[in-house]
DNA sequence: AGCATTTGACCAGG
DNA sequence: CCTGGTCAAATGCT
């Protein structure tokens, strides 16, 4: 984590503000496309920043030079031994520790979203939004129908990241799930998201053409996404990868699903509709972890090589397990930003590899 | 064997 | 004391 200091937040607000200026000259001007992404991304990359700076602890309002040591090392997990394992001197040290960091994860933001999945029997799937998550934990609510999973950054002790979130079903309608997040990814996404997803792309070409253009037809009727609140749109996400599968039905019977994130407090709606009989999603936004070209990408069978255990259990028994690799890393890193994502113009040969192997069996 | 998940226990806050 | 959140040993899976 970096460590910043007010000035280091107030330096990278005025450069993210200072690039929305020169990209609102450079719309009136009628610049490039990609030198209005190019901006784009680094205005959110400067927010990110910021955010990151502010959450992580690590500024302290008014005085640069008393940077709180509140980032991952106070964390009892980046020492590298378990707390409990710690001599008895330790212990005092510990219990502070502990203290300090539920203090912490409070002041982190948190924000609400609600994921519905398609019905029918068949219903699995699994989102891969280049984020991995750990499950540490389930618990019955009292009053609640069903039991809250836990879920933490797989980075969290090899990078200190602290996202982490909070899966639920929902009491009213068994297919929509309230995922509760805290905290940004400060993290690296895993590299290995945009190959994957170009490996199946690739296997899509190749094996499943004819009939993944009537899936196509059938997604791209159902799929539309409505853009509001943005000055700038951009047809894809970056970085952000959506695995879907689908119910064994004939694809003509799916209805459009609809998943809704609506962050909470300093956010506004951010509502993605999706169609095809969705199962979970999940998009990202431009994010600073990474430069590197937007990527979205949607493929209904649900990468069983890297995922498909975790799908199985899904379909066989409770949701939780499906949203448990579910996350909306967009709000996870760019919680100030509202964006939905006008996909009926978007060309799905080219950036939606379907792989329908196991939608076809 | 290494990794992820499950689940009972522990802890802190209200 | 109760409840939600987290830990970590046990267990399962690949």
């Amino acid at each position: 984590m970096e460590i910043g200091s007010t000035s280091m937040v107030v330096d990278e607000m005025a450069r993210g503000r200072e690039m929305a200026r020169q990209l609102q000259a450079d719309f009136e001007s009628g610049c490039s496309a990609d030198t209005c992404q190019a901006l784009v991304k680094e205005i959110l990359s400067a927010f990110d920043k910021t955010i990151s700076m502010v959450t992580s602890g690590a500024v302290i309002a008014g005085n640069g030079s008393q940077q709180a040591a509140v980032g991952t090392e106070l964390l009892p997990w980046s020492a590298g031994k378990s707390p409990r394992s710690e001599s008895s001197s330790g212990r005092a040290l510990e219990v502070q520790q502990r203290r300090e960091m539920c203090k912490k994860r409070k002041m982190l933001p948190k924000w609400t979203s609600q994921v519905r999945l398609g019905s029918g029997p068949g219903v699995e799937g699994t989102i891969d939004d280049g984020y991995s998550w750990r499950k540490y934990g389930q618990k019955e609510i009292l009053g609640a129908k069903y039991p809250r999973g836990y879920f933490r950054c797989s980075h969290r002790d090899s990078q200190g990241c602290l996202s982490v979130k909070q899966v639920q079903r929902s009491e009213d309608n068994p297919l929509v799930f309230d995922v509760t997040y805290r905290g940004t990814h400060t993290c690296e996404r895993r590299p290995s998201a945009k190959a994957s997803a170009s490996a199946s792309r690739d296997l899509l070409q190749q094996q499943q053409q004819q009939q993944n253009q009537d899936l196509l037809l059938s997604f791209q009727t159902g799929l539309k996404v409505k853009t509001e609140g943005l000055e700038f749109k951009s047809p894809e996400p970056s970085s952000s990868s959506i695995s879907f599968s689908f119910p064994s039905t004939p694809v003509e019977s799916v209805k459009p699903e609809t998943l809704t994130f609506s962050p909470s407090s300093t956010l506004d709606n951010c509502l993605v509709g999706c169609g095809g009989g969705g199962a979970a999603f999940s998009n990202a936004f431009v994010s600073p972890a990474t430069s590197e070209s937007n990527y979205f990408s949607v493929s209904p069978c649900h990468q069983m090589s890297s995922y498909g255990g975790q799908a199985l259990q899904a379909a066989e028994s409770d949701f939780t397990e499906i949203i448990s690799a579910a996350t909306c890393a967009s709000a996870a890193n760019s919680p100030l930003l509202d964006m939905d994502f006008l996909l009926d113009g978007v060309d799905l040969d080219q950036e939606f590899p379907f792989d329908a192997c196991s939608f076809l069996s």
